[in-house]
DNA sequence: TTAATATCCTACCAAAACGGTAGGGATAAT
DNA sequence: ATTATCCCTACCGTTTTGGTAGGATATTAA
């Protein structure tokens, strides 16, 4: 299951992507609209910044913009950024690969079953962009 | 990510599934033969007996026994048993399904979105069964 | 140059989940 | 009665989660 600041980070971004092109926002601005806590908030657009999904500018009129068009960020990305691996073990984790003690790669069949898994997983989340989950009307 | 007792009760099912028809295994053996710490498993192995799984036998001669064949045992129905949900969010859970709070599922486009990822995961861990998971020469 | 407005950084904290361990009780076979 | 096995309850240290607190730093505007 993804943490509840990995859904946090999701409702952000889908606010950044409606104001994306336009004046930065502010993290108290998000943190009321979407109801998340404030200073967890300032950590997590911090850290979305620091993948290079955000920009951010201080003082007066600052806030923080998506760096790239919503098209172009898809929801993989920031699941690894927030949440981490994708794969259901982490020797199958394309991103965070550790190998498993006391298991022959080569013959297990587990992961063989766990690279299918991830790849299915994969196919979705790689190719659905924030712009697939903006609020929609209806 | 699965837990480690979930890895653990995916080896324990596999070494349980090549004795499939045979005597009961006991604990102990497959705690050596896997390397799963006895008392742990323990607990895992009758987690999988109340989940209705295993059948059990005490005393001489007792052990462990899959309660039908490996090829109806699917891995989407073992890690709901000892991990939990598959789905990446508790609001588009089929079997531990929760509310999200300050969400309208009606317009919420992480959750259609999650749906798509979760059927697509599903797809895979409800086709495949203990009997994929075996270790296999080459 | 000073005040106001933002983000940024470090540190802390309580509660839950994870990965076990300990010790004995119940039951079945010999 | 003894031995072998599963079963049950309770505990425990470590890590992760979901935050909070307080101030440092940068920017703007008066």
């Amino acid at each position: 299951m993804l943490s509840k600041k990995t859904q946090y980070a999701f409702r952000a971004l889908a606010h950044l992507a409606v104001y994306y092109g336009k004046e930065p926002v502010r993290i108290s601005e998000i943190s009321i609209q979407q109801k998340i806590p404030l200073k967890f908030l300032e950590n997590i657009l911090n850290e979305l910044k620091k993948a290079d999904m955000l920009e951010s500018k201080k003082g007066k009129g600052g806030g923080y913009v998506l760096k790239v068009s919503p098209k172009k960020i898809n929801l993989a990305k920031v699941i690894r950024v927030i949440n981490g691996p994708i794969a259901l073990l982490p020797c199958v984790s394309l991103n965070f690969y550790e190998k498993c003690i006391d298991c022959d790669e080569a013959t297990c069949g587990i992961r063989k079953m766990m690279i299918v898994a991830r790849d299915a997983t994969l196919k979705v989340l790689e190719k659905k962009t924030l712009n697939d989950i903006l609020f929609t009307e209806s």
